[in-house]
DNA sequence: CGACGCTGTCAG
DNA sequence: TGACAGCGTCGT
């Protein structure tokens, strides 16, 4: 097969610039021609960069002769057709600039340049020679003699590493090599995916019925695009159904990637998937070197990963034989990326999976309001998981009015009752507080003044260990005054409780029960908080204080009474997801009481008893709250019943920020009108915290009932900012699907 | 006079 | 984004 040269190669290069640069080929081209997906060195600016191939022409808006030529071709072979897809679908839909994002999806290694192979490594083992009689030539080399010995204990071989520690030489490996008395081979890192034999190291758990229900209906469609919303209560073993599905998936010679949470790629998770399959189970965490994460991204591509587990951004894990994408509590915040490139892994998972024609798992306790009207409306299938292996309901929450009643570390005397009576019983307690610090912040009793941060429109939080005022939003940290910088009193009192606070207070009321804080500050060593938990799961009475990282994932089979301390923050907020997110957060609070042989009970302090929502959370949990939620949002015009995007304008001068909102808004609704597209505009508006670390903040918020149509206003309102000199003296960015207004 | 920092421009 | 040029200020 003849492979024709094209004249022009469209790379995307490591730049925010939402557009590919156009280079001649030189050199000799590939086996296969010139392709998307290949890796290039071409000269930029003033600067030399990895570039990828995507566009193979034989035009350019440039003339020819003023392109310029590559410097280098990296590989021989281009990188996965499916991650090219996944990058390119990316860019469109986040409107991000092509070459950013295939960077930023890439192994850092890649990113700079680094050949993709198969890392190896060494074994060495004796050969048929090797296995006879002891040689005479080794009479006068007894160490090489003694290394010959040891391999011959080990009939499937060494690894050169484990040789090496044994106090051998490479020389002496060789000498011996040389005589051919043993030899070396290279094999992947990973073993191989198919071994032959049991793919289960371990039996399977029985299912019940609805676990059984909802797996036979995941087989049936295991060769199309067949998405799943798996809707189970905490405890009622989602992840065994994962587990076996996982099975059918590999027994087929397919991978599966598995999403979680942030927080929830814990050693136990882990050890869980590693338990159960004789397989490779690669997991991308945070904690991987570079050469790791490269090891990774080339097993799954290779497939020689039948499964891969990893958080938001393992999502762009190339796969060489797709066969089912998990995601594992899909409403969690964290699989929306923040800043830059803002996608999130769960839509792309949605995409990604349609892409393949695979089957898709979104499974949750508490959907998101999207995923579950999808699911209602008939795009997703709906499988409910209703019953816990414990026996016992899910614990209602009982709501506890604050009003009026005087609080030590934020609890009321009830409350601190029932924590003694459940200590007394023997049981723990867990005390959610979504503040870290001592206090959030500290006021003056003679004048009413606050601490405040100096570079945002934020109060400094009070933390005791070590004593001082920081920011939360910022790093701006400051010493504790020792009087009110105002009026000079003396008289300044913290308000308010935090983590730390509660921890004092409750060491203070309960000095014969351990006490364990746990939030960002006090599991910032590593393994502290895995430490923590193994002592808790040892099950002696104890208190548990802690934020959200305590929400999560975690099993405490020996909590039977959760407290949580203010139920009220997203309950009149203006963002129009924080009640949802809060109702996430207290089930799934809820959802750490009584998993054992003990009912559990969760005490929920508010000052808004009375708040609707709030008591049909209580009342009858979070689905039928869900649906009241997503009532209210059909009548607002809001997310899931219509599509928005958010475009985001910060700079040190506020005036600059203000007159290029201004004017962008007025651009598109010029634009709007003109081309009669069905999308509103509201704003600019200042940000909800207008100024942060130093810097205004802006907002224009877009919204569509169609998809395509928002996705043309943001086009159009992205080319004209990059076509604005005024633009680039402020930052911007587009957020499509915006998870918060914030 | 050179060191430094700010601003604007450009990238195929 | 990041490299760099051009320009102004300041310190010795």
């Amino acid at each position: 097969m003849s492979v024709s040269s094209p004249a022009v190669l469209g790379i995307a290069v490591p730049s925010p610039l939402r557009r590919l640069f156009d280079y001649r080929p030189a050199g000799a081209p590939p086996e296969g021609g010139w392709q998307p997906g290949l890796r290039v060195r071409v000269p930029f600016g003033p600067r030399r960069v990895v570039g990828v191939v995507v566009e193979c022409r034989d035009d350019s808006d440039l003339p020819l002769a003023r392109l310029k030529p590559i410097e280098d071709r990296l590989d021989d072979a281009p990188l996965p057709a499916d991650w090219l897809w996944l990058c390119r679908f990316t860019a469109r839909y986040y409107q991000h600039a092509p070459g950013d994002t295939l960077h930023q999806a890439l192994p850092a290694l890649l990113r700079q340049g680094r050949a993709l192979e198969a890392r190896t490594r060494e074994r060495w083992r004796v050969t048929e020679a090797g296995a006879g009689e002891m040689p005479e030539s080794l009479g006068r080399a007894p160490r090489q003699a003694e290394l010959l010995t040891m391999l011959r204990q080990h009939p499937h071989g060494m690894l050169a590493q484990a040789i090496l520690a044994q106090s051998f030489t490479r020389p002496q490996l060789q000498a011996l090599e040389r005589k051919g008395l043993v030899a070396r081979r290279e094999e992947p890192r990973t073993g191989p995916a198919d071994a032959g034999g049991p793919l289960l190291a371990e039996p399977v758990l029985p299912l019940n019925r609805e676990q059984a229900t909802a797996l036979a209906a995941l087989h049936e469609g295991l060769d199309a695009y067949h998405p799943c919303l798996l809707h189970g209560v905490t405890g009622s073993g989602k992840t065994e159904v994962y587990l076996q599905l996982i099975e059918a998936v590999v027994g087929r010679g397919r991978q599966a990637l598995v999403l979680v949470p942030e927080i929830g790629l814990t050693p136990q998770t882990l050890a869980r998937f590693k338990r159960r399959f004789r397989v490779p189970v690669v997991a991308l965490h945070s904690g991987l070197t570079d050469h790791e994460r490269l090891d990774a991204w080339e097993a799954a591509a290779s497939g020689r990963a039948p499964i891969v587990i990893g958080t938001r951004s393992a999502i762009f894990t190339p796969l060489a034989a797709p066969g089912a994408i998990i995601v594992d509590e899909e409403h969690d915040g964290s699989f929306k990326q923040q800043e830059g490139l803002r996608y999130h892994a769960r839509d792309l998972a949605v995409a990604r999976a349609h892409h393949h024609g695979i089957p898709l798992v979104l499974g949750s306790a508490t959907p998101s309001l999207e995923t579950l009207h999808r699911a209602q409306s008939g795009d997703y299938r709906h499988l409910r998981l209703t019953q816990r292996a414990s026996r016992h309901a899910p614990a209602r929450l009982e709501l506890v009015d604050l009003r009026g009643r005087t609080r030590r570390g934020g609890l009321i005397p009830p409350v601190l009752e029932a924590v003694e009576e459940t200590l007394a019983a023997g049981h723990q307690v867990l005390v959610f507080i979504n503040r870290r610090g001592f206090a959030p912040t500290l006021s003056c009793h003679a004048c009413g003044w606050l601490a405040e941060c100096d570079h945002c429109d934020a109060r400094l939080t009070l933390h005791r260990q070590p004593p001082l005022l920081a920011c939360h939003h910022c790093d701006q940290r400051r010493a504790l005054p020792d009087a009110c910088p105002d009026c000079g009193s003396a008289d300044l009192r913290p308000l308010g409780s935090g983590t730390e606070r509660t921890e004092e207070t409750l060491a203070e009321r309960f000095p014969d029960v351990p006490v364990h804080r746990i939030d960002r500050d006090s599991t910032r060593r590593r393994d502290a908080l895995e430490q923590t938990l193994t002592e808790v799961r040892r099950g002696e009475p104890c208190l548990l204080v802690g934020t959200q990282m305590l929400a999560k994932g975690h099993h405490l089979p020996h909590v039977t009474l959760v407290v949580v301390v203010n139920a009220d923050a997203g309950l009149y907020a203006s963002d129009f997801r924080a009640l949802e997110h809060s109702a996430q957060l207290l089930e799934q609070v809820a959802g750490r009481a009584g998993r054992a042989a003990h009912p559990g009970r969760v005490l929920v302090q508010t000052m808004h008893a009375d708040d609707p929502h709030l008591r049909l959370l209580s009342a009858r949990g979070y689905d039928a709250l869900a649906e009241q939620l997503l009532e209210e949002r059909r009548v607002a015009a809001l997310p899931p019943f219509r599509f928005l995007a958010l475009l985001r304008l910060e700079g040190a001068q506020e005036a600059a920020v203000t007159e290029l909102g201004g004017r962008a808004a007025e651009a598109l609704r010029e634009h709007l009108k003109a081309r009669e597209l069905d999308v509103d505009c509201l704003g600019p508006v200042p940000a909800p915290m207008e100024r942060r670390q130093n810097r205004y903040h802006l907002q224009l918020m877009l919204g569509a009932g169609k998809r395509s149509r928002l996705h043309e206003a943001g086009a159009w309102l992205a080319a004209w900012l990059e076509a604005e000199p005024a633009a680039r003296r402020v930052r911007w960015s587009l957020d499509i699907d915006p998870q918060t207004l914030a």
